[in-house]
DNA sequence: TCCTGTCCGTCGGCCAGCCGACGTTTCAGG
DNA sequence: CCTGAAACGTCGGCTGGCCGACGGACAGGA
C-alpha cells in the first residue's frame, strides 16, 4: 500500500546520468504525463528504475480504478506482473528488459539481494493490501492511511501533526480501494469529531492521533 | 491463487534423500498434521521447499481467515510475507533460513532464476486475488476457481467435465474470502440451473463451462 | 443398530458502503 | 474581477453478502 520500496540508496545512484555500476545495461527514456508504460494485455517484459517524476501503479476494473502504490524517485519495479503503470508527471526511467535482466542477474550476483529485497517489498505490501481489502472495512483503511503519512511526512505542530495531502478524495479512495463519497463523508465526519482538520485543500492537521489509532482493529 | 508455483521440476528433485545440487545448504524436516510453521508476528526467516505433504498458507482477520494458497509436493515458499502457514496433513519440508539463502544466491547464480519465477508467481497470484476482492462478486470468484479447477484437473465425460473436490464448502469460501452459506448457495441455485452437478460429496460434474464464463466479467 | 460429530442447505434479518444526483466551494486563466 | 471546470459535501435509495440459527444428511465408533 505504501510506496517506496527500497528508496534506500537506489534514488541517489539513480540520478546519474550514464548507465554505470547497477545501472550498467540499463538505457534512460524520457516520458510525458499521462502515458501508459504498460498494460495487464500488453506485453510484460521490463524492469525499471524511476529517475524522476511519478508512477502510478494501478488496477482496472469495469468501472472501477485501484491504485496498488505511486512510484517515485529511486523506486525500482518490473512489469511482471498484470498491472497498468501509468505516469501522473512528466517521468525519467532507467529501462532495461527483463531477459537482459535475467541475463545480468545470473552473471553479476550482487544484483540479486537488491531485487530480492524489491520483490520481497511489493508482496508485503499485496499482502497487506488482501488483508485490508479481506477483513478491514473503510474507516479503519484510512485511518491507516493518515497514520502513515503522518509517521512517513508528518511535521509535528503545537495542535497536532502536519500531513502534506497531494492527494484529492478521489485518488485516496481509489488506494484504498472505496469511493470518493465514503473517504469524504468519513473525513468530514472525523473533522466534526475533532479528531483532525482540514489545513487548505491541500494539507491536514491531524489533532489525535489515538483517536484514529481507535479505529484499526487490532494493530500494535 | 492457484496453487503450483513453479512444481515444474522442483517436485521430482525434493524427492532426494540428501540435499544435493540445488538442494545443497537445505534441512530435512518432518511435521505433524496441524503444525503451525509460521505466524506473521514469529520470526519470518525461512525458504522451504516442499518435499511431501499438505500445506496451507492463510491470513487471519478477527474472526476470519483467507486462504491464500495450498502448497504440495514441489512448491517451494518463504516467510517472508506476514503470513500464517500450516500444515494440514503431515509434511515433510526442505528448510533454510534467508541468510544462509541469500548467500548461497550470492554465490551460487544458478538458483537465482528459480527464485525469481517463484516470486514472480507469487506476485502474480497476490494482484489476481486483489483483482477480485476489489472489482469482482463472490459468483464471478466462484465461477473462475470452478473453471481454474475444470482446466487443471478435470476429466472430461459425455455429460460434462468431472472435477475432483478434496475441499469443502468452508474450504473454498476461505479461498474466496467469501462464508460457507454463501458459496454453498450458489453451487446449490447453479445446480437447479443445471449448470453443474454434484457427484458424490467429493466431486463436481461441469456440465456447462460457457455457462460459467458468462458469470465472469471481462475474461477471455 | 443407535449415537455423535461433522458437514451441508436454507432462511430472514441486517448493514456497510456503492451509486446517482445535485448543490457548493475552490481556483486558474482570461 | 468574472467564469467555467474541477473538486468537494451530502443525501437517499438500494443491494450484496455476512451472520446467526436450525434442521437434515452422512459418516465412523461402539
Amino acid at each position: 500500500m505504501n510506496a517506496h520500496p527500497a528508496a534506500i540508496d537506489l534514488a541517489r545512484l539513480a540520478q546519474a546520468t550514464s548507465p554505470e555500476g547497477l545501472l550498467t545495461g540499463f538505457e534512460l527514456k524520457a516520458f510525458p504525463k499521462g502515458w501508459l508504460l504498460s498494460s495487464p494485455d500488453g506485453p510484460r517484459d521490463q524492469v525499471f528504475i524511476v529517475r524522476s517524476g511519478r508512477l502510478r501503479v494501478y488496477l482496472a476494473g469495469e468501472n472501477r480504478e485501484l491504485s496498488l502504490s505511486f512510484l517515485e524517485a529511486g523506486d525500482i519495479y518490473t512489469t511482471h506482473t498484470p498491472t497498468y503503470v501509468e505516469s501522473v508527471a512528466p517521468t525519467e526511467l532507467w529501462l532495461m528488459d527483463t531477459r537482459s535482466f535475467a541475463r545480468k542477474l545470473a552473471t553479476d550476483p550482487s544484483t540479486t539481494p537488491v531485487m530480492m529485497r524489491v520483490l520481497g517489498r511489493l508482496l508485503s505490501n499485496a499482502v497487506t493490501l488482501i488483508e485490508d481489502l479481506a477483513f478491514r472495512e473503510v474507516p479503519a483503511r484510512l485511518a491507516r492511511f493518515l497514520l502513515g503519512l503522518v509517521e512517513r511526512r508528518g511535521q509535528a505542530q503545537d495542535q497536532g501533526w502536519l500531513i502534506p495531502l497531494e492527494l484529492g478524495m478521489e485518488d485516496i479512495a481509489s488506494l484504498l480501494g472505496s469511493t470518493r463519497q465514503t473517504v469524504s463523508a468519513l473525513i468530514n465526519q472525523w473533522e466534526r469529531q475533532g479528531i483532525l482538520q482540514r489545513q487548505g485543500r491541500r494539507s491536514l492537521l491531524i489533532r489525535s492521533i489515538s483517536a484514529l489509532e481507535a479505529q484499526c482493529p487490532g494493530k500494535p
